[in-house]
DNA sequence: CGGTATCCCGTCCGATACTG
DNA sequence: CAGTATCGGACGGGATACCG
């Protein structure tokens, strides 16, 4: 157990390059631009993070996510001693200051999208290993 | 090939969350910081990315990164018809955009070192699941 | 040098079952 | 509800061999 965030945590490498693959992480910037907005249960932090689509975060992921990101100081962890269970997660001071930077390329990426859309269409075609004369072969018959 | 970033590109997702994860992931992370200093070479660049300790990045993934961040418009590829063969990498407007923003985010990290460790420290020391009376055994015999 | 193609192992992560 | 434990498949990514 004591799991990490990502891949090479068992080699030795600068400490800070481990904060910064938490912090950007697939499901750790999500967590984060989602928990700036505003504190979150469990559940619903899961709801809030597979409300983006594609397949979302599994109990076990957003679980590892949230306890690497408590460790790091970023996340605080509410648990209240009731039935049934109730833990509230929110961004401590400095959970906050990564979260706005984290949400802030977030949000370029959302601004630039038509740029790089641009970008990957005259890349693919670029690249396109010559596929004309075909039509002019089915016009012949 | 045509490979992609990270994982669950075959997903639906909304698209800026696959350039954040391209431009998030291990590698691009650092690459885009390195060549926000200048441009650079192949192996050069690679050298470079080595640099920061850990386990370096291979020549497979850095091709791989590479031609993801310059499909979506963020890298320039420079190849000189020479031989031997000389290629070097340098951001787009675009690239340098994301990459001041990335390296912000590193910075952080990398100013916030300290306190991430004393929450790191403070956190492990709340978990430690009781290990005293320990000396006092060996001290009996 | 700067790649591409192939193989293959380690890890990430999803599915499932169980606890408080 | 909010986890923990365990298993197994998928894929990230390293090693190697080979082109221009």
């Amino acid at each position: 157990m004591a799991v990490s965030g990502k891949s090479g945590d068992s080699e030795e490498m600068c400490p800070y390059r481990l904060v910064l693959e938490h912090v950007t992480s697939r499901w750790g910037v999500l967590v984060l631009i989602e928990l700036l907005e505003r504190p979150y249960r469990f559940s619903e932090l899961r709801r809030a993070v597979n409300a983006y689509g594609g397949r979302g975060v599994s109990e076990k992921m957003l679980t590892q996510t949230l306890q690497t990101l408590e460790r790091d100081g970023l996340v605080h962890r509410d648990a209240k001693p009731v039935i049934p269970p109730r833990v509230d997660y929110s961004l401590t001071g400095l959970g906050c200051e990564a979260a706005e930077r984290v949400r802030g390329l977030a949000q370029w990426t959302e601004d630039r999208m038509g740029d790089v859309e641009r970008a990957r269409a005259a890349y693919d075609e670029r690249r396109r290993p010559h596929e004309e004369a075909r039509e002019i072969q089915s016009r012949a018959s």
